[in-house]
DNA sequence: TTTCTTGCAAAACATTTGCAAATCG
DNA sequence: CGATTTGCAAATGTTTTGCAAGAAA
């Protein structure tokens, strides 16, 4: 463990991103650092988003696109995006462990994390594109 | 459709990635067209890489690191990396339709695609770290 | 004072783009 | 011919790094 821990930039990174419901990049959370008037450099905030995910803090997700994106939420959950709009929503439904079993037993390997990503289309989407009809 | 369609570089990165069991990225890519005394410009691999997901003779995973992966198996599959070695393994065994039908329902999705990527330790690094005894 | 952290600029990558030349239909 | 594709170099976007200055234990 470092002797200095949630240091100023590192708790306002963290609360930027608790507060903010839409798994902000790291040039998202550079953004609101500046639209608040304030001011961290680019490697700190690179750095503090590692620092905050190594311990624990904050969760890197990989969804579409080329940039990380964080999120708060630290419990156990996946991501949908919708393909057409880009919305990006939480899956709070647990993954079976019949499923995961048979996994590792397929795979010979002893799972330790799983990243899902589904993609699909969202209900505003769908809705939109298919009007009511008969 | 286009008018040309399996053109010479990218029929040469389709059998390269084909014949590669190990989901090289671009620049693996690249490497193996070098070391057979060919060159196809660094634009011209990712146009093709582009070309050929898009038309569905390849698929980009996006496993750790920055750069994307490419694999021919297009079959429904997903991926496990093992968290000490990087080996990257597949799995075959498919999703639970009941789990994905419960998931559509909690987040009024309609799911189209799945992406999972499994981390753990693969059998033969569990193994040699943890060493038979009594 | 010794270690960790910040800030700044530059570097390192992966990927895309602009544009002219080549190629295919 | 006319559209697509290639090659090259330069641009873009994200993340990391080197190093000096600052802050904390």
């Amino acid at each position: 463990m470092s002797r200095q821990s949630l240091t100023t930039p590192r708790k306002l990174i963290l609360d930027i991103v608790s507060n903010s419901h839409d798994h902000p990049t790291a040039s998202d959370v550079i953004d609101r650092i500046k639209s608040q008037g304030q001011s961290v450099a680019y490697a700190t905030v690179y750095n503090s988003l590692r620092y905050l995910t190594e311990h624990g803090l904050l969760r890197e997700l990989r969804l579409e696109g080329d940039a990380s994106r964080y999120d708060a939420r630290i419990e156990d959950h996946q991501h949908i995006v919708c393909v057409a709009c880009g919305a990006v929503n939480e899956i709070m439904t647990p993954t079976p462990q019949e499923w995961i079993h048979r996994i590792e037993a397929e795979t010979g390997y002893s799972i330790k994390e799983e990243e899902f990503l589904f993609k699909g289309e969202c209900e505003a989407c769908r809705t939109s594109k298919n009007p009511v009809h008969s």
